[in-house]
DNA sequence: ATGAAAGCGCTAACAC
DNA sequence: GTGTTAGCGCTTTCAT
């Protein structure tokens, strides 16, 4: 469907009588061109409706100015706060962004990575998918020494610089103040146990439970997908008094809001009877009734770090640190876990 | 900090004694080529880690397989979801993303469309900027026939297809619902009426009002920014009495919930006292208390409606048709309105 | 301070 | 069915 041929800097030199060099060379504001010269190139540039075609730049220098973002999911509120920190940071530092989803499929990761090999990214940010287990589909950029950061979700990797948050240590925090609050029987939702972010909370979870002499019950853990059909199953077995907390820990604040919506349908009361505390921060922690408890999580901020490390990787032409970054967490007590 | 050299499609002829043509096009999969051959050919690409080079096939194809998409802001529920449909769309039909934020800036828009060409993307789904009044920055697109479609906020253009739902309908269905509950002072919170989406809504509005014989009162008409500010600066008026409406219309559910959860702690009572209803059926609409009545407005479709609409243009040579797609939309009510 | 020329890796028209 | 060849538009070394 398109027609117009394109304004090339041939075309430019042409009109003026001088050499593509030159034109190239004023446009990318070389020093060795006369401020006269770049100004007369410049002007007429625009004035033909040049744009520079950035394959041919990026086929000639070996990069992209592009950075590759493959994510599991885009639609939570805490992904797309993350993304919109990653396009900040980036569009500042005059990177693009190429964004897909592995939806959750270590398959599409791997294709997702190969299309982006592909395209030459500069870069990769990359959280991992449910089914990751390890990082060998990374080989492709990382045996090139081409960047990696992984943030959220990661796996470890002696070549990968990771954003996180110390999930450990925010569990255990949140499940201690369930305990501070007289909960003995605390429930833990959540997703499968695959990844770091999920095993750490888990973690967290447990040694609260053992550092308070409380037991930890397996049947207590209930983790798999995150999804409606299995929170009805968990929720059905709490109304039916199949089992009996007294407080429930969900590792989102989606999962801890239905949990908060249907406990109260059922009329069990939260938090008198039950506790709830979830994990983001989400808004729509504020607006449930009760205030859900959480924990915060900095998803603009994970998102520029992620982009401005990753940044600083390609630019640096040596090894720069790659230590991973932890960043603040903070547990946000609210009226649903506050029983005294 | 890269290092290896890659591999090229001339390093797979010269191992196997051919023609890089003849790789070429086995790769691509081309009919004029042996099956025998193709194997050989994609076995030993395999083999020693070939992967193609985007920018010199596109350079010499001339597209890059590639959707640019320009957004105010990402950070919203809708806008993911709306993301999310693009992303899934584009890939399945392989269509790379990339994705910039315009943070409602005329000037970020204009530099955004200008990288988007320079990328040469092979086409742009657009949803514009509170402060785009018309659509000439996309003449670097329209003049060379790459197609534009439009969604949610649009201007129209002879040249570009939009993607839009009723919002004149849905925001007189609003207002008739609000009318019917015996609401006579409807308050209309709303972003400025730059754009379509929040002018549609506006008279919408309006209209319900006259057609129901009621005052239209422009001092019930608050537009701007949508920030907690001026919510507060509205919130402190009804609270002081200092106006008095019997009901609050929002341009979104995020307004909504705020207004509802503020009025309840002045001791308000919604709906008895005022009534509120949103717009996006945004989750969090389901949890605040009591329930918000809003309208639903299918993001995930509009994002895969725009990109399959726009892939259609891309492919087809002949132009296709440039009508508008009017989504469907549904009042949801909920109790936040429900005075009866 | 500027120009000439080579080549990045790929595709496709044209040959055989 | 496969090979030859000529660019796509740009950057950059080398020469002047």
């Amino acid at each position: 469907m398109k027609s117009n041929k394109e304004v090339t800097i041939y075309d430019i030199a042409a009109t003026l009588g001088i050499s593509a060099s030159t034109v190239s060379r004023a446009l990318s504001d070389h020093p060795s061109i006369k401020k006269e010269t770049k100004k007369k190139i410049r002007a007429q540039a625009k004035q033909m409706g040049y744009q520079q075609n950035a394959f041919a730049s990026n086929l000639r220098r070996k990069r992209s100015n592009t950075i590759g973002v493959i994510v599991p999911r885009l639609d939570s509120y805490f992904m797309a706060s993350v993304i919109a920190g990653i396009e900040t940071e980036a569009n500042k530092e005059g990177y693009n962004l190429i964004i897909s989803q592995s939806q959750e499929s270590l398959k599409k990761e791997e294709a997702n990575i190969s299309t982006m090999y592909n395209s030459r990214v500069d870069g990769l940010l990359v959280s991992v998918s449910d089914e990751t287990e390890n990082l060998n589909h990374l080989n492709l950029f990382l045996d090139k020494n081409i960047p990696v950061v992984l943030f959220d979700r990661v796996n470890t990797h002696p070549k990968c610089t990771c954003i996180v948050i110390d999930n450990y240590k925010a569990a255990y925090e949140a499940t201690q103040h369930l305990i501070e609050q007289g909960c003995k029987k605390i429930l833990y939702f959540t997703r499968s146990l695959n990844t770091n972010v999920y095993q750490d909370r888990h973690n967290g979870y447990k040694q609260a439970l053992i550092d308070n002499k409380l037991i930890y019950n397996a049947e207590f853990v209930s983790a798999g997908k995150l999804d409606n059909s299995r929170l009805e199953i968990v929720i059905d077995k709490i109304v039916k008094k199949e089992i009996t907390p007294d407080a429930i820990f969900a590792a989102n604040d989606h999962s801890a809001v239905v949990f908060i919506c249907k406990l109260k349908e059922a009329g069990i009361r939260v938090p008198h009877d039950i506790a709830v505390v979830g994990f983001n921060n989400n808004p729509i922690s504020k607006v449930v009734d009760p205030n859900l408890t959480t924990v915060h999580y900095p998803g603009e901020e994970m998102g520029s770090m992620a982009a401005s490390t990753l940044i600083e990787q390609i630019t640096k032409k040596k090894n720069t640190s790659l230590d991973s970054l932890v960043l603040y967490h903070e547990l946000i007590i609210r009226n649903s876990s506050l029983k005294k």
